[in-house]
DNA sequence: GTCTATATCATGATAGAC
DNA sequence: GTCTATCATGATATAGAC
């Protein structure tokens, strides 16, 4: 539009990702055509092919425009934290918070996207195609590392392996507690108040804290399942 | 074989249910083809038509032979807890040691595929193929209605609102714990002591757990992030 | 940059001989 | 019950006019 010139298409490369996400997060990548895509997004079928090359490069921008900036505010509020405590440990539910928090504010956003972002995002860690988990990797590694890093020195009294594997357990919570209704549907047909979008984190973030706080199981003491040992 | 007669082909239709609950679990349904399945089970592309019908029966019953003994087993515990209760309540760990640890022997049990199976389930909960989470809805209703009312009488000071959400998160953080190193893979390359079958449930347990019995937050007191509010 | 038309291929399903 | 051959469909991707 401008001196450049050389950006036309004020939108439509826009319209593709809005509506390939929304798409994906409803169907998942493989039972989502190109054809109901650009035909959802009022636009070409070859468009798609034009401006992002293939289907998988498709993928992998949906994702990138929104990990981007998501991992950056994460690495900008433990930062932050970081440089309040001045080297000392920091209390294991800022450090939850901070991960997990920008997460579920990304989600609360049902206006732009974030919420679907979200979804598709949770569904997507135990996704089966593989170009798409190590796409994920990729991005996360950095901030997961840190995070990561932090845990441990806040909480020195566990092991690192059972840190790591509860920040996966908490992952996992998350991912479900984001895809919300449909999942929880299984559970109960519960009337939910969605109105709000903060109250998602208020009943996670205490059911986080819970679980990374849970005092440890004896190491292996063979009681297999407690039963006679009532 | 013997008098009856009209039971034919001892073991292909079982090979071809083995086979596509590997794929399912590896790929996802639409991923995998018909013809990926009959190729790897060494069986005739016509013969899962000719033995379930269509594709969508064939998934049906991949899930529907092992969900039945799965949830057989967890009301048989809850009977058991219940018979020995005589009408008190139970405790909180022993609903859910009932309910995740058939589980999670399941998954524990690589030999005949049940490991394969219970992180096929996880993955499933949040599958968008909505045929699928209708069906999984169904076979579950019973059992989860069960251990939901367990869990209300349990724990008479929680309401039944955040009950249900944090069974909800109980089961997100299961499908991730089974769903193991794969997606661990995004938190850490680290070792793992697969060896032993019950270490999970000794890492998972007492995360849930604590999950489970942490404390609420307070209502809405718009603390926001309680960013001020330190 | 956009569009039509099409190439090429893989899929789920079936018909019909054995 | 098994197998071969085939149908109809829908997929990704591209060529080439505008």
């Amino acid at each position: 539009m401008s001196a450049t010139d050389q950006k036309q298409s004020p939108d439509t490369r826009e319209r593709i990702l809005d509506v390939a996400e929304l798409l994906f997060m409803q169907h998942g990548f493989e039972a989502t055509s190109m054809r109901t895509i650009t035909g959802r997004a009022g636009v070409n079928l070859a468009s798609v092919n034009y401006h992002f090359g293939s289907k998988e490069a498709l993928i992998q921008e949906v994702f990138r425009r929104r990990l981007t900036w998501l991992n950056r505010e994460r690495l900008r509020e433990l930062d932050r934290l970081e440089r309040e405590a001045k080297g000392a440990p920091l209390k294991p539910h800022l450090i939850v918070e901070a991960f997990f928090g920008v997460a579920l504010r990304m989600a609360a956003d049902t206006e732009h996207g974030g919420h679907t972002f979200m979804r598709l995002l949770g569904r997507t860690y135990t996704e089966p195609t593989e170009f798409v988990r190590n796409f994920l990797a990729e991005e996360y590694s950095a901030v997961v590392e840190r995070f990561k890093e932090a845990l441990i020195k806040a909480l020195p009294g566990v092991p690192r392996e059972e840190i790591l594997w509860r920040f996966h357990f908490m992952l996992g919570a998350m991912s479900y507690a984001i895809s919300g209704t449909d999942a929880l549907k299984l559970v109960t047909e519960c009337e939910l108040d969605e109105k709000d979008p903060g109250a998602l984190a208020r009943r996670l973030m205490p059911f986080l804290l819970g679980g990374l706080r849970a005092p440890l199981a004896e190491p292996q003491a063979k009681q297999k399942n407690a039963r006679k040992a009532a």
